[in-house]
DNA sequence: GTCTATACGAAGATAGAC
DNA sequence: GTCTATCTTCGTATAGAC
């Protein structure tokens, strides 16, 4: 029972040399989004700066959009570490904003991929939003469950809902912030967590 | 003083002739949009679709950048005609969202934007959203600052604030409500206003 | 001014050689 | 497993017909 499921996305080579090989790739892809965005980001010149041809990125894997997916759910796993099981729902969201300020080029690739994921019927990038969005919703309403019980949250409000409006927050905020970097992101998330005071 | 300033995007063919196949091209782009989404519609497709070459959209619009700008510009236009002054910041975000609800594909092309504007350093896209926002925001802001005067909406907290919450929540619960229709779009936002209500 | 035909380079993807 | 073609489609630019 050794199924290590560290990413379901872009399943290829079993084998512990592909295993290496890709986590290498996604380690250096991780580091060219971070520099540059997600913008003139080609199959090509990741490669480029890989160093290996386009072709052998899709021999790992079978599009370009999985690999994106890939990058973006490797570089978050490496992140979220921080898994403070007491930190309050708002916390959670403003620490998570807290570093993503530091890499534009993630919320950039974010961003892009939440869009893809919107125009297209069926496809990797859909598939793996629709759940993470699932996940998120329902470990923030945990939370928000639990601070309800303890009196520090409004109970007025169904916890999925506070939860959807939270992370909507979150994400909607951090696309004002990277248009306009005016936008204070983690104060004004801070302040969300006023309106879910208790009455 | 007739310097009709219907849209600022895209400048070419100041003749009637011109501004009048402009708005046909427009028109019919809309269309085209509201079917298939915004994905699947390369220059090639749209042009197919309104029955010209793709050489002919790129005489009215410098690029396809631009024509998609003036594409969701032009589409916005059309139906912001109830401007009731009287409405709650809420309500307006609610009939916006109610709106969108029926034209899916006009969704996908706002986000799609935005995430180009998000990408790009400089262009059509990141001019105009970062007005957009800026627009929306200071209007919502307007609607909350009377709201809060009337004692409708709690003062405790910026109005220029609770705008960037307001417009935040609202594009990512559309996000959200894309990805998995189970989101009561209308519903939730509406709930936000009880955030809203004083203390 | 309006519009088409055509060409160019870059892109994602596939096939097959090594 | 990795590469070099190669195919198709894309955005864009230009030349010129009407």
């Amino acid at each position: 029972m050794d199924s290590d499921p560290e990413s379901v996305i872009g399943r290829r080579g079993s084998y512990a040399k592909g295993v290496a090989r890709r986590k290498e790739i996604l380690d250096r892809a991780i580091e060219v989004f971070a520099e540059r965005g997600a913008d003139g980001t080609s199959l090509r010149r990741i490669a480029e700066a890989i160093g290996v041809s386009h072709a052998t990125l899709l021999h790992y894997f079978d599009s370009r959009e999985q690999l994106l997916v890939a990058v973006y759910d490797h570089a978050e796993q490496l992140r979220s570490v921080t898994d403070d099981p007491g930190a309050s729902a708002v916390e959670v969201m403003v620490d998570a904003a807290t570093r993503n300020v530091g890499v534009p080029g993630m919320v950039q690739l974010y961003s892009t991929l939440v869009a893809t994921a919107i125009e297209e019927p069926a496809g990797e990038a859909k598939d793996f939003f629709t759940r993470r969005f699932d996940v998120v919703r329902a470990e923030s309403a945990r939370r928000l469950r639990e601070e309800q019980a303890a009196g520090r949250v409004r109970d007025d409000i169904d916890a999925d809902t506070l939860a959807a409006m939270l992370v909507a927050v979150s994400d909607g905020l951090q696309t004002q912030w990277l248009l306009d970097p005016a936008i204070d992101l983690r104060e004004t998330l801070s302040l969300f967590s006023a309106l879910l005071a208790p009455r």
